[in-house]
DNA sequence: GAACCACCATACGGTCCCGTATGGTGATGA
DNA sequence: TCATCACCATACGGGACCGTATGGTGGTTC
């Protein structure tokens, strides 16, 4: 009885196989090893391993959606304030969360369930940060314009970062958004 | 007789098949399989896989940073008519483009000498939008800020493309050129 | 037309992985 | 204490792939 997993270990470690080696890398029987049991006890919470992967989508997809928001949401309530701290949130990201973001967009460019999971998550965000910009006073269309603006960006520095770029100084960040905000 | 294949065309079905499945669907027998001949011809052309890995890094590293750029250089003088060239024509690649540049920067998360490859092919890139800010009148430090937030939101459009999303409109183009050249 | 060469087919051993079948082990509750 | 259950180990068959070894085929050259 000295080595006991959960079915969430058996997620956590997958995303640290995905950001590794992409999703072809999280196999069965490799992560049984590094988790330090066998695939007896894979099979025991898992049916296979798609299962797993779609485990994997579905916790993503309930994390990355509503936490960052309700943490900005709970902290201040001027909009601008608000999309100013969201910036400093989600392009604070630490090198895990990177990781994670980059690779389930690779994996989205071929399955087809990964792209609907991250469709529904872009929405969601880019829909937040565009309603924050409606609030500061702009047109819903130009409002939404520099939200997919600020959205593609932020997805460019996750890529970014995880093939070895450096990430953006608090310089280009305050200018992003000031450009963002901007007239 | 009948079927021969030459080493340029191993590497574009590898290319195909970086897209729909990333590096670890550059595989010797499926490949050979869709070029209709065994892996006996590739074991003529090629050491082994890795071989034809690199071939491919070596080859997008040869196209992907002269050719636009020679373009751009050639029609146009005017360094704000470049840049506008220059975004027209990056943000408008095929679908083809697109996936190859998202699926090489997925490779690039987990293979350091395709970092490597990415990070000169973008250091490049980047300060040859740079160059043009600074002719138009840009300090150095701020052109080469806004080249580097033009370059993220670049991937960052290849990176939602290749997942299913729409590209950004005309009017979301004009709109990232006339705030690249703000101020 | 004979030697030579580029290119490819075939066959093989070895490795890694998936999923299943089956039994073992320790905790839990009556 | 005994039955039950959650969890895991082990063993197996099957499949996909890598790289090598070896021979075949058709064009080229002198």
């Amino acid at each position: 009885m000295t080595q006991r997993r959960t079915k969430d270990e058996w997620v956590q470690g997958a995303f640290a196989a995905l950001c590794a080696g992409g999703i072809d890398a999280v196999r069965v029987e490799p992560l049984a090893r590094s988790l330090g049991v066998t695939k007896g006890s894979f099979y025991h919470h898992f049916a296979n391993r798609r299962a797993l992967h779609l485990g994997m989508l579905a916790e993503w997809e309930r994390l990355g959606t509503s936490m960052v928001i309700d943490t900005v949401d709970g902290a201040v309530t001027d909009p601008e304030a608000r999309l100013r701290l969201l910036i400093k949130q989600t392009y604070g990201i630490d090198e895990v969360g990177d990781a994670i973001e980059a690779a389930i967009r690779a994996w989205a460019a071929g399955d087809e369930v990964a792209a609907e999971a991250t469709r529904r998550v872009d929405d969601r965000r880019v829909g937040y940060v565009a309603s924050l910009l409606v609030e500061t006073g702009f047109a819903r269309a130009k409002a939404a314009r520099r939200a997919r603006l600020m959205y593609r960006h932020l997805i460019g520095e996750f890529i970014w970062r995880t093939s070895g770029g450096p990430p953006s100084s608090k310089a280009e960040l305050d200018e992003m958004a000031t450009l963002l905000l901007m007239e």
